[in-house]
DNA sequence: CTCAATTCTTTACAAATGATAAGAAATCAG
DNA sequence: CTGATTTCTTATCATTTGTAAAGAATTGAG
């Protein structure tokens, strides 16, 4: 879990018996490609911190395959609006590459909190950061072209087409994959 | 700052002394229609509670004037990505009715967590809601028709249309003018 | 490797939305 | 109240995006 700690340490650093309290609720899992780390309609009750793959947060709306969400290796990912409303998701998570998570489990870390202010700042500080990512999305799908959201997505993850099918970053940037191709197909 | 603290008796109810170290580090203040409460371009360092009156958070995209989103009373309103990063905000907060809000400054409020965790933790329940606000809002605007964010506008905030000009809903519905005079009417 | 399944692109057409302009309605300043 | 300004609607046309279908390219299972 040494690059667990160290992703933390850029937010709070932990004491050592915050990090063994830390230890004691996690646990490391291999999940195959493809495989559903958390399917929908469960209550989100683990936080996941991606050490190796690729990971995506999706749901359907319509019948169609709707991807919310990437996050990659060194990042966190976890249904926000479940963990932090306690009501089940529409939303599951699913890994793109064969992967290595660790999992932390939300009811016992949040327990941690009052025995570990440390804990609770850190989390506190993680979760701040990805509101601000948030909020930038927002800004991204009120206004922006899709065009403008495509070469977004291309600067900010550079790697993205080489590991994700094509199909998935459609409907991340809110449009259909024929929609797609017709702008990359515009040089 | 009644209602401030019954608004925070929602998330984390303060001691006395917490809540006096808040009193202290906030104002009320009256703002004329249409006035800046914030202008664009300044870092955010207040957090805003509205007793009375409504704002809206504004910026300009290739100079079209588009609201982010709007607070009604009894309600927080902040630049999060600038609270949240330090940097600079694009953009603004703008009071569309006669208003009084009340003014905690944030710099302030943060040094505070350590003498009261209390507050912290008030804080990050606070803007955990804010986030799972957010997180839905990506979905809206992600995948649903316009029409359909329309529609879920009003269900959630009824009285929006004898508040908020039309063309300031449709920049956040993200959408032109005549594209939301279109939808509605169509019956 | 080989074949089947999936993904991606392209085309043609439909639907939704944007841009512009003009007029109606509502709001505001004096 | 009155005239000027702003907001809203409507109409027309252009652009973007969606839908459906077909074929090419790629991927994956055996």
């Amino acid at each position: 879990m040494t690059s667990l700690f160290r992703y933390f340490d850029q937010y709070n650093i932990l004491s050592e018996e915050a990090r063994t309290a830390i230890r004691a609720i996690s646990t490391i899992q291999a999940i195959r490609k493809n495989q559903d780390l958390q399917p929908i309609g469960h209550t989100c009750r683990t936080i996941y911190f991606i050490n190796r793959g690729l990971a995506r947060i999706y749901y359907f709306k319509d019948d169609i395959d709707i991807t919310e969400s990437f996050a990659f290796e060194n990042q966190i990912i976890a249904r926000v609006e479940s963990l932090f409303s306690g009501k089940p998701s529409r939303k599951g998570i699913q890994m793109l590459e064969p992967s290595e998570v660790v999992a932390i489990h939300a009811t016992s870390l949040f327990s941690l909190y009052d025995a570990f202010p440390d804990i609770e700042r850190l989390f506190r500080k993680i979760f701040e950061a990805g509101y601000v990512d948030t909020v930038n999305r927002i800004e991204s799908l009120q206004f922006h072209s899709a065009e403008e959201r495509y070469r977004d997505l291309l600067e900010s993850s550079p790697d993205i087409l080489k590991r994700v099918p094509l199909k998935l970053i459609a409907s991340y940037l809110g449009i259909t994959p024929v929609s797609l191709s017709r702008i990359r197909a515009q040089h």
